[in-house]
DNA sequence: GCATATTTGTCCGTATGTATA
DNA sequence: CTATACATACGGACAAATATG
């Protein structure tokens, strides 16, 4: 006994402990997430490192971890940027959403009670943020909703393209002028899903789910050419 | 590890383009790749960036690169190592390549003849290679095959999502010690799974699909527990 | 189009912390 | 437990590319 709490404690630092360059991500990605930095915007070497406290080489590193999450671009010489997001990325992550959701609908006849309660606790906490009027936690827990129907597929490796994939949608979110008209229709239609999944009639929900995609995409694209 | 430095000097002159960073991440991940570095080798940023003619943090930002793509692992304080996988890791990958090439045959439908094209192109190498005992050349076409497959989805983000699982793929495949028996055995396969799809044959495809997984998945997990 | 200022890209030296023989 | 090797992180330097007046 002694000696296997000896070896756990061999585990201890794999869990609080991260790298510099890490943390600084961790930060940077909290900060574009909230739309703190916007899309388009120069992060400075310099002006953020000094904020934060740390080298322009350990800064250097959290650009590139978050390059390749999308979130920033690395234009050569010039710097690097919030991500902007085009028409065509907007389809693209809703062709890849297609694929995932689409697979974990199919996926919930053998999905754990655990899974589906974490859905559950997502629409729910939707629904109490939109009858108190906070449209930013609505955002919030439908982001969540859909990140915990995309685990229905039970791989780490998709949960975790799945999180990238909202974390740039979030990009386009903050775009959009008016948070409440864009996430308020979609939290019944949560609802909806739900009881289609809990119901076992997987065939009807991945059908309301590419309707569902299908008017979200929509609603994006056209915040995005206002004028035209 | 003193001769191994010695034969990555080969590689110095590839430098000259775009960032120095991407530029040896490019090469580290080739040699990756081909298994001149072996899952759990430690890259010691001392030797790899002398080799290489290239400074420690330079290194560390190619490190990071493709510690994101999961080629590398980073253990604090301890250096990073070539990515070791776990039998759950490949499970795993298989679950994200069911996704997405099950997405991609249900896509089939719709796809240009350009896409189908490259899909061929990479079954006539396998056949080929098949023929004159290449083996390696086999593995690597029946690869493209994959890709090529996934791309019938139409989405950038997953080809790239692809690429990486199938980079990752590569680290089993170096464990196995007979390419030959692993990857014969798909090569008909895949000419049957294109005849299916060009005739338009969906459903079937899709079945085709789940059992030529399947088979390839128990395969690698064979190999991974040879003692039991 | 030019000259200058700014910023990135890259390297180096070094101090500190951590892991391991 | 000590010594050694190595990763981590910082700060300074300079060239090259880019932005600015």
């Amino acid at each position: 006994m002694d000696n296997a709490v000896a070896e756990l404690e061999h585990d201890r630092d794999r869990l609080g402990r991260s790298s510099t360059a890490e943390r600084v991500a961790d930060i940077l990605r909290d900060r574009i997430a909230e739309g703190f930095f916007t899309p388009g915007q120069r992060l400075s070497e310099e002006a953020i490192g000094a904020a934060l406290g740390v080298s322009r080489n350990t800064l250097r590193e959290a650009f590139r971890l978050l390059g390749h999450e999308r979130l920033l671009e690395h234009r050569l010489n010039r710097g690097v940027f919030v991500r902007v997001l085009s028409a065509e990325d907007v389809a693209d992550l809703y062709r890849v959403r297609r694929v995932i959701e689409g697979a974990a609908v199919r996926h919930s006849r053998d999905a754990s009670s655990a899974a589906f309660a974490a859905i559950r606790d997502a629409v729910a906490e939707a629904e109490r943020a939109a009858r108190e009027d906070r449209w930013q936690d609505v955002g919030t827990a439908n982001i969540r909703f859909h990140q915990n129907l995309a685990a229905l597929n039970g791989s780490s490796r998709l949960d975790e393209t799945m999180r990238q994939l909202l974390a740039e949608l979030r990009l386009v979110f903050h775009v959009m002028d008016n948070p409440r008209a864009f996430h308020e229709p979609f939290v019944p239609r949560n609802r909806e899903l739900l009881e289609l999944l809990e119901s076992g009639r997987v065939e009807e929900a991945g059908r309301a789910l590419e309707v569902y995609l299908g008017d979200a995409e929509k609603l994006l694209v056209q915040a995005y050419t206002p004028r035209a």
